[in-house]
DNA sequence: ACCCATCGTTCGATATAATGGACGGATGCA
DNA sequence: TGCATCCGTCCATTATATCGAACGATGGGT
């Protein structure tokens, strides 16, 4: 709650309105605006709604718990661990505990696809392709990585590998709870 | 406001609660629950906030648009975070937010070493060398690492980069509290 | 067949968030 | 100096989200 003070106050200082300007844009009376800024209150998902609105921002960026540094996108996410097939070579590079993540590095040739299973819910993996390129994701909606490239998409629904070119390397962080 | 209505539906059938056991363990009335799934109301900050930890996930789980099932990032289409250093060229990948950790993809070729002050506390700094070698770690432990070689060092301390051999390229996982 | 527990929904009573106006203080202009 | 306008905060009133109880439906267990 305190979060969504420190933010509605950065955003307004940074959108240069007052707090009755806010509030005649986003509709909303001043007062709760002032309110809010206070910190006390529960305010209701339309107002807040309303406000982000009027501020140009998404309902995101206005409960989020600040974070330091640079961020673009954000996911959510849940974990499992793979196991190692014919044509594929994992090795687990660590465990980050605190994070509950794992990190692979993966190898591979062209070889027959694999198909994984549905795993535990809420599972995501991450990678990113260093060199060579593959086909890879939810049944259906696989999509072709090369060099370079980054992929995130649910783990918890059947999803395949297929590598394309030889030698074939990924870095995997499979993020779990 | 059907988003939170979808999220919440979808997470509490992972959860296998039912409304009325998650609005018992919530604190909050089974009515209101069946409401908020209906995606009738307007629901306080307060009683998200509840519905998200009885449910085990982060407030932001609860109230964002559910994402597409892949997402890709290509390498090319990523900008370059601007540093004060000429020879490094940062990417961020993606944020793991409910991990902590922030995804990057890092290019440089040799020039001066890059000191980068003391991060946050409880930073911890992951990286994997897919191309080239370079120095790095705390101050006075530096080690040097190639291509596949894998290093994990506190980065709350004063610690540095230098890169040694030119289109050097690691992918950094950056942990922090 | 029955009984009983639990499911999810609906509806009146109540708690409370949002409103709109009043207030004191700060600033600008004649 | 006086007047006007804006600022942000503080209440009484109103709107409404939440609660709690009752409801019919469903599935087990005896």
């Amino acid at each position: 709650m305190t979060a969504i003070a420190t933010n509605l106050r950065r955003l307004r200082d940074r959108s240069g309105f007052s707090i009755g300007e806010l509030g005649r844009r986003a509709a909303v009376a001043k007062s709760t605006v002032s309110n809010l800024e206070a910190g006390t209150g529960n305010p209701s998902i339309e107002t807040l709604w309303t406000l982000a609105r009027a501020l140009g921002v998404t309902f995101a960026e206005l409960v989020e718990e600040p974070r330091a540094s640079v961020r673009v996108v954000r996911i959510g996410a849940l974990p499992l661990i793979p196991d190692d097939s014919t044509s594929y070579g994992v090795r687990l590079l660590d465990t980050i505990r605190r994070a509950r993540c794992d990190l692979y590095v993966v190898e591979s040739d062209p070889g027959p696809t694999r198909e994984a299973a549905a795993h535990t819910p809420g599972t995501i993996e991450h990678l990113v392709v260093t060199t060579g390129s593959l086909r890879c994701g939810p049944a259906g909606e696989e999509v072709v990585l090369s060099a370079g490239d980054y992929a995130v998409f649910h783990g918890d629904v059947p999803h395949s590998y297929e590598t394309l070119v030889p030698r074939t390397q990924i870095i995997l962080v499979m993020e779990h709870s």
